[in-house]
DNA sequence: CTCAAGTGGATGAGATGTCAACTTCTTCGT
DNA sequence: ACGAAGAAGTTGACATCTCATCCACTTGAG
């Protein structure tokens, strides 16, 4: 017990601040303008995303919870709050008398279809322009590197 | 208006992507493991590392607020269930009558120091470690240009 | 077939975050 | 010196998020 800690080096220090400044305030920053731009969360945003961007328009709820790696009561809080503006509905599910389906309704549509332009320019404007397509990329892979990394550590 | 959007090259969407994932995949694991081995929030957390690290171990509310780059409310709030908990003190300003101080208490620090080493040593294993010292510092310096861009852009 | 374990979801409570007022003080121009 | 504008904080309402727990249905071992 109560060995000297591993503190982190000057420069890994400044290197996680770094990032986290700037996570939290692109995070932030895009969230508010889709919230004042759209009136919708970015809970809101992905959950339509992902629906629509299915052949079907529906999904399990467990499955859109493991597609954007959410906990399965987050989704159906979620859900239920979306279903009662009327973006997504609830079917039940004829395999599986427990499951259910959430489907994008056309108000989810259209919600999703008037948001995305202005998100995209907003990501665009704010991320995707700070960098050269090589450094981009760059990030990108060095993105991809920590989620690899974290994938085979426990917790 | 209508105009054709602008939308991601599939090379920038997908950068977009593995940035994302990854940031909520590591944030969203620290902030579980911070809370499950110290019982607190990242928001206590970065509280009072801010407010220990400073020589007087008190600061004025706004000047707290922007250092993380929160809206003064999240700190009114933060601060007021903070001090129920008696991590942390308001104090009354002398030079400002409208202004607080905040100021961590004993149990505050205690709480903090407690909490450190094993939060440090997260960040290490699912972050530091996933890089080479090289690709560390590359990440460091497009985060910054990313950060250094936003502050440019309105809004 | 039958029952125990597992799975898909739902729910309630409590902690957080955001927005929009509202209060009190401080400042500044005249 | 005085009133208006702006700064520092607080507050209430409401949307989220997490955790623990519960319920109903499925599945697999025997």
């Amino acid at each position: 017990m109560n060995e000297t800690p591993r503190w982190l080096e000057a420069e890994e220090k400044a290197a996680w601040d770094s990032f986290i400044r700037m996570q939290e305030t692109l995070i932030g920053r895009l969230s508010r303008l889709l919230q004042a731009d759209s009136g919708m969360s970015a809970s809101d945003y992905i959950v339509l995303v992902s629906l629509t961007g299915t052949s079907e328009g529906r999904m399990r709820l467990l499955e859109l919870a493991n597609r954007v790696n959410w906990e399965k009561s987050r989704m159906s809080h979620q859900v239920r709050r979306m279903a009662k503006r009327g973006l997504v509905a609830r079917e039940e599910c004829p395999d599986d008398a427990r499951g259910a389906f959430v489907v994008a309704t056309p108000a989810g549509y259209k919600a999703i279809e008037d948001a995305a332009p202005l998100h995209v320019e907003h990501v665009r404007r704010l991320f995707v322009d700070a960098l050269t397509p090589n450094q981009l990329s760059t990030f990108a892979r060095l993105s991809q590197r920590v989620s690899d990394h974290m994938e085979k550590q426990p917790d």
